[in-house]
RNA sequence: GGUCCGUUCGUCUAGGGGUUAGGACGUAUCCCUUUCACGGAUAAAACACGGGUUCGAUUCCCGUACGGACUACCA
């Protein structure tokens, strides 16, 4: 009974995997780590007409982005390679095979018309689920219904045909979710669904199955959009003889649109302005850009744990984990039941503690591109101590060529909503004054500066926080940002002279007081 | 329509038969800072509704409403 953990991440190379999505691989992930198992990683491609290529490719690199190892998969190899199930194709069919010749399945010939057909008249008759289920499947072409000799000779002639699971008429599904407890369903709401597609390829249904059995699961996280279909799975179980080795499953809430409801898809990302995709995707048929986390100045850190969080908690009052902290914290008890809407809010407040945990030399390189990018060049000793006095207001990366843009080059306009009101005569006065008494000053120092500062208002007789304002839009251009004399150290006096007599020169005096 | 799942501040959530229903994000105000930000403090803000069960229900049960998922030879 007690199997080794592991745990499959089984998405489908569809397009982008969006930020759900990798949410589940993330709770797989924890989990198999906290119970000391494994995680796989199972491309499921039973759909050819659906593929797209690339898509494997940034699933691996989403998962390996945000600090998830794969211990199997098809990059990685493993024991129960291969780890698409298009490369599995031939293992399929035997089961599907099994499940016919024990009475569980049978073949079906009926054509999409036909099956329309069926719908149609189901639905005229006000039947209240018209479904391919054990009263309408006698009325159906398969071969419960059609002479024996003649299914073989339909096979034999290469006719197309699918095989569907014979749902029994009266019986009760229970399935124990770890997240919902038990749920029970009768089979008489289920349908004869399709295993084996007229193309040879299995649906996910069987495919899931059978490799999940193979592959020695024995846990199946995923999100909630399976749980209609999980009695079905476990009447496969059944069927196949697997009872003793079914996986404990566990549904996951969705993560539902921010704004009104329904739950987050592909299509609202930048429509909402902000990522769902965790990193920037380009589709290779429309060339149409999806942008992602990591483009956006998301560290992996803060989307791992804001991503944990989303119907999940530890129950205590610690928000900033790293991954190793979650999983040891991680409990499948502990993940809510209801949906969970996206808040943009909380992952830029969740990067934004990221940002100050990182070294200075770190913040640095992320000055450092957008200065490169600019081609300015700065030594990193004065970079650090830039950095340093910036961190404080960056959320993104970006953010601090954005918050310091005037330490590099001088303003080539100023607020003019702060120049009318802060650019008075007064100020004027004092900042010459003030110029003139830099040249004299050295050490050129944060605190010699502050206290010329303040020593040439005295004697003009005016406080020094009146002109302060001005003499801050004189050196910058704008009016707000990080400690003034500070910055003016690191401009150094030369520069800061420079611009205090350039916009002496510019700037005119407009406000009254 | 049918089946299944869900419902605590705007959002993420803690809690659980008797609590001033706690925290975080966001918002507002104040303090700090002669700016903004950071930080600190404070505030506004929730148990969907109706019936039971009970001495007592936000908590347990049943309905209703609302929301969601599923209802394909897609996953």
């Amino acid at each position: 009974m007690n199997r080794p953990v592991k745990v499959r991440f089984a998405p489908s190379p569809t397009g982008p995997l969006h930020i759900g999505g990798l949410r589940t691989a993330l709770y797989n992930y924890l989990l198999a780590k906290k119970l000391g198992g494994q995680m796989i990683l199972r491309i499921e491609d039973t759909d050819q007409n659906r593929f797209v290529p690339g898509a494997e490719e940034y699933i691996a690199e989403s998962l390996a982005w945000i600090g998830i190892k794969l211990d199997q998969g098809p990059k990685e190899g493993g024991p129960y390679a291969p780890y698409r199930q298009s490369e599995r194709k031939a293992m399929y069919f035997q089961y599907a095979m099994q499940l016919v010749n024990e009475g569980h399945a049978y073949y079906a010939f009926d054509t999409p018309e036909e099956l329309d057909a069926m719908r149609e008249r189901l639905k005229a008759a006000r039947v209240q689920n018209p479904q391919y289920n054990s009263v309408t499947r006698e009325t159906m072409k398969n071969s419960l219904t059609l002479p024996e000799d003649e299914v073989k000779a339909r096979i034999d002639s290469g006719a197309p045909y699918v095989i569907r699971l014979k749902i029994p008429r009266k019986e009760e599904v229970r399935l124990k979710d770890l997240i919902r407890g038990w749920v029970m369903v009768h089979s008489s709401t289920l349908d004869d669904k399709v295993l084996m597609k007229s193309d040879g390829m299995p649906t996910y249904h069987l495919a899931n199955v059978v490799d999940d059995y193979l592959m020695e699961i024995t846990h199946v996280i995923r999100g909630e959009e399976w749980l209609p279909s999980a009695p079905l799975h476990v009447l496969l179980y059944k069927y196949l003889g697997w009872e003793d080795k079914m996986p404990q499953f566990a549904h996951l809430p969705l993560l539902l649109k921010p704004d009104g409801n329904g739950k987050l898809s592909k299509r609202d990302g930048d429509q909402l302005g902000f990522p769902v995709f965790p990193v920037d995707w380009i589709d290779p048929f429309t060339g149409d850009k999806s942008s992602g986390f990591r483009e956006r100045g998301f560290l992996p850190e803060a989307v791992t744990n804001f991503l944990a969080f989303l119907g999940w908690n530890p129950g205590t009052e610690q928000e900033l984990f790293t991954m190793d902290e979650l999983i040891e914290a991680f409990t499948v008890e502990r993940i809510g039941k209801s949906g969970t809407k996206f808040d943009f809010a909380k992952a830029k407040w969740f990067n934004h503690q990221y940002m100050l945990k990182q070294s200075n030399e770190t913040l640095w390189t992320y000055l450092k591109n957008e200065l490169d990018r600019n081609q300015i060049s700065v030594q990193q000793d004065k970079g650090l101590r830039i950095v340093e006095m910036l961190k404080e207001r960056v959320t993104f990366p970006a953010d601090f060529w954005v918050e310091g843009k005037y330490l590099f080059s001088r303003p080539e306009a100023y607020d003019s909503q702060v120049a009318s009101a802060k650019w008075t005569e007064e100020a004027r006065l004092v900042i010459n004054e003030f110029s003139k008494a830099l040249q004299k000053l050295d050490p050129f120092m944060a605190t010699e500066i502050k206290r010329t500062f303040e020593e040439t208002a005295h004697t003009a007789q005016v406080k020094p926080g009146k002109v302060l304002q001005a003499l801050r839009l004189a050196v910058t251009g704008v009016g707000a940002g990080p400690d003034l004399t500070l910055t003016m150290e690191l401009l150094g006096k030369e520069e800061t002279i420079h611009r205090l007599n350039n916009a002496l020169e510019i700037l005119v005096v407009s406000a009254n007081v």
